[in-house]
RNA sequence: GGUGAGGUGGCCGAGCGGCUGAAGGCGCUCCCCUGCUAAGGGAGUAUAGGGUUUAUAGCCCUAUCGAGGGUUCGAAUCCCUCCCUCACCGCCA
């Protein structure tokens, strides 16, 4: 959510900005309400101020022992008068909200304007593309010839699309995975480890902006009633990770506060159907290591570039090669003000594929979630900004190891990073029988 | 799932329907006093929104005592619903 007087002062300057993104601002409909309820608001606090010093000299005048009957019929009219105009100002604030709470965040200069992925800068590159003497295969197929390490019909059967069952040798890489990535995090880049709930409700949706505008692309588990909380499957640990600062004032001195945790994500990729349907690439469940940082506004750049190279990390020990994008204005996620994908190189595809997203979010989520802190001495708190990446993605990583340390005979071996997580084994090989 | 208790400011903790944005204490900040320490005295110490304003300064107003509704001229205080916390019992990974 953007600053109010982004809406009130210079609203065209703002309509410029987001229109850089392709987001076209209402300006028109903005002003109108915004004049509305300026005097709406203005018409109710009146009221209610007249109706809190009559009310007072009531009761002043009961205490006297004087005769209140005048007083009280003088009030009569008042309370509906008030009653009506609370209701229009109310009203009027929730189509205001409901505009506001649409917008998008305002990309920082340097963001190159585009349209669409197409035109994201590419930063650098780690390694070089993988070359084979033989026919790469897909990650599919690898694991079809490694005792059908990834059994998608088994999951059809026991869901449906978009789910895996892992198996043996790969299953077991899977969670080498996690927890190489979760020791790296926690003991050289300094992120606290963090457990987290894998439902959240809608207050905590609304925090990090995935409701009101992206309902559809999650999972949701109703209450036994209607008047139980409904919660939703988180679609990343960004949810509740982030929203740990909701409604929290933090002292200047616990900043920044860097949290990472592993979950699996879930999302209902609605609007996906028949992009990347082979494999493990878009699934409905997925496990992520989330990297989170709560900062103070003049280090959240730096954060960013910080929390990228986190991720980068996990790539550059793995040794797969990658590249590092900045994100156009046209392909930038709804909260962000600046964001660097990480794309891992696919043989199979013969391209690079997005294995992290590195955002700042700047103040937005703190806006909507009241997240804040105090500089020491300082009366008011300030919004903190909030950044968020993968770092990474478990399953896309494992289509990464599988198709990067392939071999001609159909084996895969283990990157030496994994070794220790995997009981030293040094390549995954189909057993026969 | 059952029974009971309870949700008030950074924390603890009062609060007859009106003079309570909220006693008192702790903590914190500033000042005074005391040779240091300890003790003591005084003042201050929530958040959000709006109006005015060159102003994130002042000034004025409004809202907030778990959330939402209701009763009332007036609600932290009365009524209803929900949420949450704690304790004990039951069940259970």
């Amino acid at each position: 959510m953007l600053d109010a007087k982004h809406f009130r002062e210079g609203i065209e300057e703002t309509a410029a900005l987001l229109q850089r993104r392709g987001f076209t601002l209402d300006v028109a409909s903005l002003q109108a309400l915004e004049v509305r309820r300026k005097e709406l608001q203005v018409r109710t606090e009146t009221l209610q101020n007249e109706r809190n010093t009559r009310s007072k000299s009531i009761g002043q005048a009961k205490a006297r022992g004087e005769d209140i009957e005048p007083l009280l019929a003088e009030v009569g009219s008042l309370g509906d008068q008030l009653e009506v105009a609370k209701n229009e100002l109310q009203s009027v604030q929730n189509e205001l909200q409901a505009i506001i709470a649409g917008v998008p965040n305002i990309p920082v200069a340097e963001v190159p304007l585009g349209a669409d992925e197409t035109e994201n800068v590419e930063v650098s590159t780690f390694g070089e593309p993988t070359q084979f003497e033989f026919i790469a295969k897909d990650h599919v197929d690898i694991a079809e010839d490694l005792n059908n390490g990834l059994d998608f019909a088994m999951a059809a059967k026991l869901t449906g699309a978009r789910f895996v069952v892992m198996k043996g040798g790969i299953a077991r890489m899977h969670r080498a995975l996690t927890q190489f990535m979760l020791d790296l995090h926690s003991e050289q880049h300094g992120y606290a480890e963090t457990y987290v709930p894998y439902l959240v409700n809608h207050d905590s949706l609304h925090g990090t902006g995935q409701l009101p505008k992206f309902g559809k692309d999650l999972f949701h588990v109703d209450g036994e009633s209607q008047d139980q909380v409904a919660l939703s499957l988180i679609p990343t640990a960004e949810v509740p990770l982030t929203n740990m600062a909701r409604d929290e004032i933090f002292d200047e001195a616990e900043l920044p506060i860097k949290l990472t945790a592993h979950t699996p994500c879930f999302r209902s990729e609605a609007g996906s159907h028949g992009r990347d349907t082979r494999g493990l690439i878009r699934q409905h469940q997925f496990d992520k290591v989330e990297l989170v940082q709560l900062v103070k506004p003049e280090d959240s750049m730096q954060a960013l570039e910080d929390l990228t190279g986190h991720a980068e990390q996990v790539l550059q020990l793995l040794n797969l090669p990658y590249r590092k994008v900045l994100l156009c204005t046209g392909d930038m996620g709804f909260g962000a003000c600046k964001t660097y994908d990480l794309e891992v190189w696919l043989p199979a595809q013969n391209t690079y594929r997005e294995i992290s997203s590195c955002s700042n979010m700047g103040d937005f989520q703190a806006r909507r979630m009241q997240a804040r802190f105090r500089r020491k001495g300082a009366k008011k708190p300030e919004l903190l900004h909030t950044l968020n990446g993968s770092g990474l993605a478990v399953g896309r990583t494992l289509v990464a190891v599988l198709e990067n340390y392939q071999q001609a005979d159909g084996s895969v071996v283990v990157p030496e990073v994994l070794r220790p997580y995997m009981g030293g084994v040094e390549v995954l090989t189909p057993s026969k029988g």
